[in-house]
DNA sequence: AATATTTATGTTTTCGAGCACAATATTTAT
DNA sequence: ATAAATATTGTGCTCGAAAACATAAATATT
């Protein structure tokens, strides 16, 4: 039924030597159109799938893949992406595979070039990286792919045509998830949609969220809401925020755009307040706790493990198995609220 | 750094052949007390890994999995699992192993033995099933166990020392999870805790959801709201939710416990009455609909696709590189609403 | 026609683990 | 002391793909 041919197989079933069926199914090497002819007719009956594990005892090449990632200690966002590229490793450590991490200051555009060069001195056969600065993504990007060097990335998205692939959630998806969360606790009031720290490297992030986070409500054309936009700097935040929350005393939901609504739930629990709606991003220890006590509503978990995970498998079994990087993989908008947390967590 | 060590490396440092440090890695055969010692220097010094890929090459056994489902065409929640076996056979096609999957009827005890002896007969090296029936799987899980053939289970858990391992979800925090989100829709007022068909195959999942979801308010003490539990059975379900919505205007939210909301929400979208907070389990096609018309308010998606792919992918995994199954693999219990329902649909 | 060159095809080795079998060393029995 | 039995150790083959290498056949050059 679904018996396994080989290379012998197939060189006996056509009356020539494997030497001769390697050639054709590579493509290399000249071969006599008879031979040809008997080889196609016998790969046109049968089913031939190479055998990988063969294939893959004799090439010792070994593969080398950079990881840029911010360093955590920096940002605790990109914590679980460590795991995420752990597990990767684990998982194929019976393999060639040299794998790498190199972590640079999300804070600093120098720091993410600095490293970059020190990536190119490794000569790699791939990249992963966030591609949080723009401008200088394309740039280190354009020299990779002069190299050949594949590029793959994860968190957010930039078009370029030298990336390979990315890996992570649709920003405006994740926006409209949170304001049906919202649509649905409040029926109707004031909102605040609240930015912290913007800077560039974020910047997009935050703007596709509010993107779909207004796009739910002007597409429910609902006028019971009155959604206004907040932007905060550390290391101001809370004292702003404690402004705004007096000269607003309506105010019925809020919607945090980055990791940071820890530092919102802090003023609000802080505060003598009628109950207020808060939604935010990521299963960092702090947002836990707020969603534990009940003054986070909903957090929204960007899976960034899963991302790094993926975007490296993806890359491996490129190598190993000729497999197709996907041009883009979009993981689900996981909705957390206090009961199921724990099972996203490790 | 972490080159990796051979057999050969191995016997060339000891001074001895690979024949006799095969035999001390796989204690077969006798060895002298001499050879034993140079060789455990070695080990004790580098860190071997044999490589997985030769060995598995030259490992011609084929492996026999069976997989027990009942059929998706008498209920759709199956249905995915298709898929996950599918992915997981896809992934390791390189490798020996005869994955079969046998259909029974989830209504149907005899179905499930008949399915069972057909199975035996199979003389597999492991099985995967959903224990739906207890008593039965019991016997059948003990035939298993004396013929050495692994067990492993999915969608809910059964109690057995012949059972190698459970992938699933945690269904009694799935139940506190539903609360969680009533609670917070709602405030206060009538719930119902909706079961139907409820039959002995799945009792345990409906009474463990309704536990969940009863301990989550008696937690809280909250003495606003009033929990009524319902038992409705098909053809009369629809005429019965009818005929208790007349009778309990001021119901204000549903939890139903299994994948058949839509038939509530059916209900609802035919009788004018004020807005009720739904809650229902998995994403099939009439739940979706009814979730994206504003009906059903979350559903609860139990990733059955995953379950499977995990229960065939760690059976695998133990017989290619001796990777132990887990005990227990608890899925995340996800929330989905009309935002997000799509990211989890393929 | 004889030799050089190109083109086509076949053979052999390699990768590492695993194991059968052959070879050698040691002990036991007579 | 010597044959036989047993214990220990070494060798060589297998798995399938890949590619280097070797040979054979066909064509070109003088």
């Amino acid at each position: 039924m679904n018996k396994k041919y080989t290379i012998k197989d197939i060189a006996q079933l056509a009356g020539v030597s494997k030497g001769t069926v390697d050639r054709v199914l590579h493509k290399r090497g000249k071969v006599s159109d008879d031979a040809l002819k008997k080889i196609n007719e016998v790969l046109d009956v049968i089913n031939y799938e190479p055998n990988l594990i063969a294939r893959n005892l004799k090439n010792n090449k070994v593969y080398r893949i950079c990881i840029l990632l911010p360093d955590p200690k920096i940002d605790p966002y990109w914590l679980p992406c460590i795991k995420g590229i752990e597990d990767a490793v684990q998982e194929f450590r019976a393999y060639n595979f040299a794998i790498e991490t190199f972590f640079f200051n999300p804070e600093g555009k120098k720091s993410f070039l600095k490293i970059n060069e020190t990536v190119l001195e490794k000569s790699p056969d791939a990249v992963l990286l966030p591609p949080l600065f723009h401008k200088e993504t394309l740039e280190v990007i354009k020299k990779y792919d002069e190299l050949n060097i594949i590029v793959n990335t994860f968190n957010n998205q930039v078009q370029s045509d030298s990336i390979k692939s990315f890996v992570g959630q649709d920003l405006f998806h994740s926006g409209r998830v949170a304001a049906k969360l919202l649509d649905l606790l409040l029926k109707k009031g004031q909102i605040a949609i609240i930015h912290i720290d913007e800077s560039i490297k974020n910047a997009i992030h935050m703007q596709e969220k509010e993107r779909g986070f207004r796009n739910y409500f002007s597409e429910k054309q609902n006028q019971d809401y009155n959604i206004t936009t907040l932007k905060l700097k550390n290391p101001n935040v809370e004292i702003n925020f404690n402004n705004f929350l007096n000269e607003n005393p309506d105010l019925s939901g809020i919607f945090i755009s980055t990791s940071k609504a820890y530092q919102i739930a802090k003023v609000i629990s802080e505060t003598k307040h009628k109950k207020i709606a808060v939604i935010g991003y990521d299963l960092i220890e702090n947002n836990v706790n707020y969603l534990n006590q009940g003054v986070i509503d909903f957090l929204i978990h960007q899976n960034q493990k899963r991302q790094t995970y993926l975007g490296v498998t993806s890359i491996i079994e490129f190598f190993l198995f000729d497999k197709q990087i996907p041009n883009t993989i979009l993981l689900p908008i996981d909705i957390v609220n206090s009961e199921n947390a724990s099972f996203y967590i490790e």
